[in-house]
DNA sequence: GCCAACGTTGGC
DNA sequence: GCCAACGTTGGC
């Protein structure tokens, strides 16, 4: 089992948007980047751990738990016109976008903030993506030491 | 709103 | 295959 980091604007889908889903479950549509695409295409699993983070808002940080509810399968905004994150390119007998359900967990009983993440970024969370300096990746691995040293600070 | 970082595209 | 131009991310 993998452990992951997943962000999300709070402004466009938040932890409360997830949790007031059907099922508290949604897909993890729009992902646009090659890197995060492999990895939920190829190592994501159903159950495996996932912080929820909240990025491009006033405090960014972590803000609660989610879990991989569904495998990998193609992401069909990527064929539609209308949709914001529409692809011509992914032909849908060759899709080009894949996508994971994702189901709440819960929230953290407070915000761990990406500022005070920043405090550990030269000792338990040095290797960490999250504090690594111009990280963009949606979608970054966790590792079960890191997962533990977040979840110990909570 | 600014801008640094970085991924992607496309001309050559 | 190189790399400049461009677009996006995301903290501040």
């Amino acid at each position: 089992m993998l452990y992951w980091l997943m962000k999300s604007e709070p402004d466009a889908f938040g932890i409360d948007d997830l949790a007031a889903c059907p099922n508290q479950t949604e897909a993890w549509d729009g992902v646009r980047n090659f890197q995060a695409r492999n990895m939920m295409r190829d190592q994501m699993r159903v159950g495996d751990p996932i912080l929820f983070y909240h990025s491009n808002c006033k405090v960014p940080g972590i803000v609660g738990i989610a879990e991989v509810a569904r495998e990998s399968y193609p992401d069909h905004t990527a064929f539609d016109p209308q949709a914001k994150y529409y692809d011509p390119k992914s032909d849908p007998n060759k899709p080009r976008w894949f996508m994971v359900d994702v189901r709440y967990v819960r929230h953290l009983k407070r915000v761990i903030t990406l500022n005070e993440l920043k405090q550990y970024a030269t000792g338990a969370l040095e290797d960490f993506a999250l504090v690594r300096r111009g990280n963009r990746l949606s979608v970054m691995p966790v590792t079960p030491e890191q997962w533990q040293f977040i979840l110990s600070i909570e």
